[in-house]
RNA sequence: GGGCCGGUGGUCUAGUUGGUUAGGACGCCGCCUUGACAUGGCGGAGAUCGAGAGUUCAAAUCUCUCCCGGCCCACCA
């Protein structure tokens, strides 16, 4: 109370200056209407007939049916930094936001929700219960992208450039057809009869990129074998028992004389009783088992490779719906498991199992519904990639990554690609594959472009099959990888196949924003299409973040309960606090953030400062006086324009940590400790010592560098700015260019560095506090080195020195 | 087994074309209502820069080896 009324005695009888801010604090109660402010007015909206060069970012299309969690609001908030800071260097920015809606996790939501399963409801019916899930859950995530302030360039859905899109949608869906059509057309796709990875669970072929490792605890069983010339005991180890059915050849290690006398002799199967021949081969290993393996149609990758080197007829016991055959005789029907179980048995019952031994095996799974993957032989279209890895690899060298140690991630990954991508999918929701077979010839029909097509349910574009004229069609039923759709992601967003002029002046696309986990399908594969479809790079620049762990660097996970749900953060914090917390805390393309409350808690001090900062230059309002500066604001000055283009430098690069640090150390530690208290009582001149023009400068610095430094806090900080700039300024801060030093100033000179003037001032406020005086208390004579003879006035009013005086070393008499 | 990235006070982070007492933040401790701000101010404690060796007048920074953490890849049947 005390306080208060002291104030207003002041402010009302003795400076007759009023803050023009009144509220001592920032809230996130501000937020709000602002962010309303930027829907409705649609600040943010691209415009393709413009003059200006286009920043374009191909934002990450999320899932519409996950909630939004940490490490989206980190990273779309950091994408939000960027496209803000591109909008004040004078680019016409495109951030479109997608919404990605195709796929596995849609159909495993609808199965989940609806207790259905998809090989047991017809076609139709299951999409139309995918269209029911996507309708509830479409606009769901978007609230947090909308708090957390980003300025998409749209919130709208639309087909037009920069409106919001769908991966379902028919103009999405028909343009992956159409680059389906056009690759097919150059020869680039084709079908093929292999092994191919697939998931039992999901019922599909999964591609390379899909596929995790998980250490599984698995039992190599030691299983007995007779050799049918010599009648002896053999022993071969397996993880696989449920596949000795499929197995075609027994091999040992040419050098291993153990077994050289079996060399052309022949095993017999255990429990089936058929013959193999035993042969040597390198992949045979002496030390692993016995030293003798039994090569399966298919239990792992080295089977393939060998079943493809000596070209030799695999024996396929497993379905696609991950049951065992007829070739597995009484294990038909099983599950691989059970099937395991019952061999296993079985060989016990026998007395064919010398030992069981336990291990950990490093086994494939799916990534998306982590069941071990089996290797099936069926016919799949594969689009070609390996004849162009070197092409990619010279396109990775003309991208520019951020940070630049991520492009190994995508180097190595091409290294290690061995066989084209399977892109076609036994799935339903997703975009199905154009073609129709003519039931006569079996002939392949392909649609011309420009129109979606569902081959399962219409019937193809011509009446007679061109070859034999038959008038009979089946539709194609499979449907694309999903990464087929995603990978033509940029080339959609700017217009490709529906805007050719924009098109054509917008690529290659200026920013990539992704994750590293998705380097290997999402990156890799888009650079691949484009290269197919336009035969150049399609991005500018790729820039590639880890993630979000929590506070003690664990994975975030429902298990451990260690969840923060970005919604929590807004609804405790704001967005501001949040956003501040995203650049502060670290640079996520270099390592991983942890989040925590407390920190984003403790970021949000800064806002409270700049606050008040705000509020205090609020008070001395810019006159009309010619300003006559001061070295004490020469140097303020000159200090703000080496800050803007640091500052500009990091933010080109995508770094918003240090420049924030630093910008948040130069205003609390250099421009309100010192700048403003050193120039107080000259912006305040209430008894007079200072000319018109003197104070003029004063005020003229204060609103100068204040100003800048909103604009610099922009991108990151835009509601708080926002207001500042609106209440200060009047104008609208998100139609500010970005600053540019004050020319006058670059190269001024003042005799002493920033560290000079701290370090002088902070002894002379440590002397009068080690003696218990107030901060105004009067020095009595102080010896000030010469360097600062030029702000002379400044020095005594703001230290109330009574008497000065010039030396080599400060000395003051209290 | 191979590769990539990282390892700086309790926690996070800056600094790596080698150059004076390793910068900042969070947290902690002590003191202080001073006129923008107690979500403030001032002061303090706290780091053998993962370990060892080497190069050098000089190493957080360069070289080698090793250890730890993370990620990726690989045929243990």
């Amino acid at each position: 109370m005390r306080c208060l009324h002291r104030k207003g005695i002041l402010s009302h009888e003795v400076f007759s200056v009023d803050p023009k801010i009144n509220e001592k604090r920032w809230s996130s109660e501000f937020e709000e209407p602002i962010r309303r402010g930027w829907k409705t007015k649609n600040l943010f909206r691209f415009n393709p007939k413009n003059k200006k060069p286009v920043f374009s970012i191909d934002t990450p299309p999320p899932y519409v049916n996950t909630p939004v969690h940490m490490g989206h609001a980190v990273t779309y908030t950091i994408m939000d930094f960027i496209a803000r800071f591109k909008r004040m260097q004078g680019f016409e920015v495109l951030f479109p936001l997608g919404l990605d809606r195709n796929g596995l996790p849609i159909e495993m939501a609808v199965e989940k929700k609806f207790n259905v399963s998809l090989k047991e409801t017809p076609r139709e019916k299951f999409i139309s219960l995918c269209h029911k899930l996507l309708e509830e859950s479409s606009t769901e995530s978007l609230e947090s992208f909308y708090k957390l302030g980003h300025s998409y360039t749209s919130w709208k859905h639309g087909e037009g450039i920069g409106e919001m899109y769908y991966t379902d949608s028919d103009s999405y869906r028909r343009l992956t057809q159409d680059t389906f059509i056009d690759l097919w057309g150059r020869r680039m796709i084709y079908q093929a009869k292999r092994v191919s990875n697939y998931c039992p669970s999901c019922q599909t072929t999964i591609a390379d990129a899909e596929i995790e490792y998980k250490d599984i605890p698995s039992t190599f069983v030691h299983v007995k074998w007779k050799v049918k010339e010599t009648g002896e005991t053999i022993i071969i180890a397996t993880t696989r028992p449920e596949l000795i059915c499929s197995c075609c050849m027994v091999i040992y290690n040419p050098r291993d004389d153990r077994y050289k006398h079996l060399k052309g002799k022949h095993a017999i199967l255990p429990v089936y009783g058929k013959e193999v021949p035993i042969m040597s081969h390198p992949s045979a290993k002496k030390e692993t088992g016995s030293g003798l393996a039994m090569m399966c149609s298919f239990g792992d990758y080295s089977d393939i490779r060998f079943f493809r080197e000596m070209k030799i007829d695999p024996i396929i016991a497993i379905n696609k719906d991950g049951t065992m055959n007829e070739h597995a005789g009484f294990l038909k029907g099983m599950s691989i498991e059970d099937a395991r179980k019952r061999m296993t048995e079985t060989l016990i019952s026998q007395d064919l199992i010398e030992k069981e031994q336990k291990m950990v095996h490093r086994t494939p799974i799916c990534e998306r519904s982590k069941t071990p993957i089996e290797f099936i032989y069926m016919s799949e279209y594969y689009l070609k990639q390996m004849e162009m890895k070197k092409d990619i690899l010279r396109i990775a060298d003309r991208t520019s990554f951020f940070s630049p140690k991520s492009k190994q991630i995508l180097l190595d990954w091409i290294d290690t690609l061995s066989m084209d991508w399977a892109v076609s999918r036994r799935r339903y929701y997703a975009t199905e594959i154009p073609l129709w077979y003519c039931k006569k010839c079996t002939e392949i029909i392909v649609p011309p472009k420009g129109k979606y097509y569902k081959p399962w349910k219409e019937d193809p574009p011509i009446k007679k099959c061109p070859k034999c004229g038959g008038t009979e069609f089946v539709g194609e039923e499979r449907v694309f990888d999903t990464w087929f759709d995603s990978s033509i992601s940029p080339l959609y967003v700017l217009g490709y196949g529906r805007d050719h002029g924009f098109f054509k002046r917008s690529i290659p696309c200026s920013l990539r924003p992704q994750g590293k986990e998705i380097v290997r399908t999402w990156l890799y594969y888009t650079l691949l299409r484009s290269y197919q479809l336009i035969n150049k790079p399609v991005f500018r620049n790729v820039w590639i973040h880890y993630h979000v762990l929590d506070e003690k660097g664990n994975k975030m996970s429902k298990s451990l309960g260690n969840v923060i749900d970005p919604a929590d953060i807004i609804n405790r914090f704001g967005a501001e606090p949040f956003r501040i917390w995203c650049a502060l805390e670290g640079n996520i393309t270099v390592s991983d953030l942890k989040c925590s409350y407390e920190r984003i808690e403790g970021a949000s001090k800064f806002l409270t400062k700049l606050w008040n900062i705000a509020r205090f230059v609020s008070m001395f309002r810019p006159t009309k006086t010619k300003p006559d500066f001061q070295d004490t604001d020469k140097w303020i000055l000159k200090e703000m324009g080496r800050i803007i283009k640091k500052t500009e430098k990091h933010y080109e690069r995508f770094d918003f940590h240090i420049p924030i640090s630093e910008l948040k150390h130069f205003i609390w530690e250099t421009f309100a400790s010192h700048y403003l208290e050193m120039v107080k009582p000259r912006a305040y001149n209430h008894d007079g010592k200072f000319t018109k023009a003197e104070q003029a400068a004063a005020i003229y610095t204060l609103n100068g560098v204040l100003d800048k430094l909103l604009l610099l806090l922009a991108p990151i900080t835009p509601f708080i700015t926002h207001k500042l700039y609106k209440d200060l300024f009047g104008n609208l801060i998100e139609e500010q260019p970005f600053p540019r030093p004050d020319r006058r100033f670059t190269k001024a000179r003042t005799g002493f560095t920033t560290t000079e003037l701290v370090d002088l001032n902070s002894r002379i406020w440590k002397e009068k506090k080690d003696k218990g005086l107030s901060l105004k208390a009067p020095v009595k004579k102080a010896i000030v080195p010469r360097k600062f003879r030029r702000i002379e006035k400044d020095l005594i009013e703001a230290h109330s020195i009574e008497h000065m005086e010039y030396g080599d070393r400060l000395k003051i008499r209290l």
